[in-house]
DNA sequence: CGCTTCTTTGACGAAATTCAAAGCGTGTGG
DNA sequence: CCACACGCTTTGAATTTCGTCAAAGAAGCG
């Protein structure tokens, strides 16, 4: 197998990796999960939390590269990123990758499958990621029962709309940027890491794919925003040194 | 009131517009909709549908410039557009708009507030414009015991995911353009109106405010197009001359 | 250590925005 | 009914900006 097409190899099953019981490490292990909220609430308790269980495979550890599902394969189960950061991206007939989207521990791949029946994007770990899977069909007829389940699948996949939609507002090449650092800023900050000082895990070309920019747009708008006191930048490492003015620069729609 | 806040004025009862049995005009009044797979599927049947139909405020006729909902109004109920064209859009902080989508008959509005329980954008009628409304809260609830609807309705919201993204992958503006016009041409097609020759209700500076460009390069690329043999544009009629061109420069992903 | 890939920097050119102005339709009020 | 005003659209010219090209430096990896 191509190194790059690991895919769900390496899967090892939920049984082992947690065995069976509902305990206290249990809810640690799927605290940073996006459906913590449904685990965690009381209405659904324990026997509903051992049938979701039931759904999850946990695949990885995966490595930088690895393709997690590719443009095209059939849509069976969506994802969630339990660790590491993954890119979704598209290839266009120029060969050009666009990048839809990098994805944190904790959010889920692959919902814009649901309608077509196979994967309209392809999912790459950017580094050391663990994913959960859950087959789509057996989560949604335990939806049908557990209606807590179903409004979170709501939420889940209407919170996918609203992150497609936040790139579409701004225009300059300042704009974008400020929009991206804020966001993943926000985000981190969301998951219990600092918000002011983070890695950025994926390269400046991911970046340029992302914002629609030239790498060298890139680099010089970092450079730009460094010599303002914006950012203090070394690397892929990043601090936001001047939150409010990157915030007022990202003009996010009040 | 004000004129451009009509929202949800001259509201109909359902139970008057279509007269509670569900008979071929009851079917056909819903034939556009976006359930209209779900109300027509045998697995349903009539006292389903029945059920469906109390959910369902029709609202209309509304006129170009009323404001269906605005951004930020607390999220109640989706909207489906029955009839016209709608628009949405959020205002930054310069004033300018920026146009998220435009909207045909069956497709549905607003999706992007379910998790956030408040719009995150403003939708404009942009000529006459009928529109169907659900409760949210009831028509998840009744797809809690309807398997197939809730089907639809994942289905329908993970649609509005490969929207939104459908517009991150080209960059030029004449692929922009071009995207554009085979998407409103598709879309238009799957209703039943011709593919090729079609009325843009939209104005140019809606269209360049959807494609982040300048109205006076909205109107020079719709120019070269013309001057190019592609299209046949008279104000805002259309006419694609030649769709495989067009398609070519979309360059929409394989 | 040498290769590859990523990143930065500078110079240049193409391209889109901006600015300015005129043409065109539509609706309003005299 | 006509004249006028307003907004939308088109066109031209000037300016800015970002992408492209080229090249050098830095970092990761076998």
């Amino acid at each position: 197998m191509h190194p790059r097409e690991a895919r769900f190899a390496r899967r090892q099953c939920a049984a082992t990796a947690c065995d069976g019981a509902v305990d206290d490490a249990r809810l640690n292990f799927c605290m940073a999960c996006a459906f913590s909220h449904v685990c965690l609430s009381q209405g659904i308790g324990v026997e509903a939390l051992a049938q979701l269980d039931e759904l999850i495979d946990h695949v990885g550890p995966l490595k930088a590269g690895d393709v997690i599902f590719r443009k095209g394969d059939s849509f069976k189960s969506i994802a969630a990123v339990r660790a590491g950061t993954v890119k979704t991206c598209v290839i266009d007939r120029e060969g050009r990758e666009h990048v839809l989207g990098f994805h944190l521990p904790g959010e889920v791949i692959g919902l814009s499958a649901i309608d077509e029946s196979h994967y309209r994007c392809t999912a790459v770990a950017l580094d050391t990621v663990m994913i959960c899977q859950f087959s789509f069909d057996r989560i949604s007829a335990l939806a049908t029962r557990v209606p807590d389940l179903q409004q979170q699948l709501f939420r889940l996949i209407s919170r996918e709309i609203g992150n497609a939609t936040l790139m579409m507002g701004d225009w300059s090449p300042d704009q974008r940027m400020a929009v991206f650092l804020m966001d993943f800023s926000r985000r981190l900050a969301m998951r219990g890491f600092s918000e002011k000082r983070f890695q950025l895990t994926m390269s400046r070309i991911d970046i340029a794919n992302y914002l629609r920019l030239a790498p060298e747009t890139v680099s010089r708008v970092l450079k730009r925003f460094q010599d303002d006191g914006l950012a203090r930048i070394d690397k892929r490492e990043i601090e936001l040194l001047d939150r409010r003015r990157i915030g007022a620069i990202a003009n996010v729609v009040p």
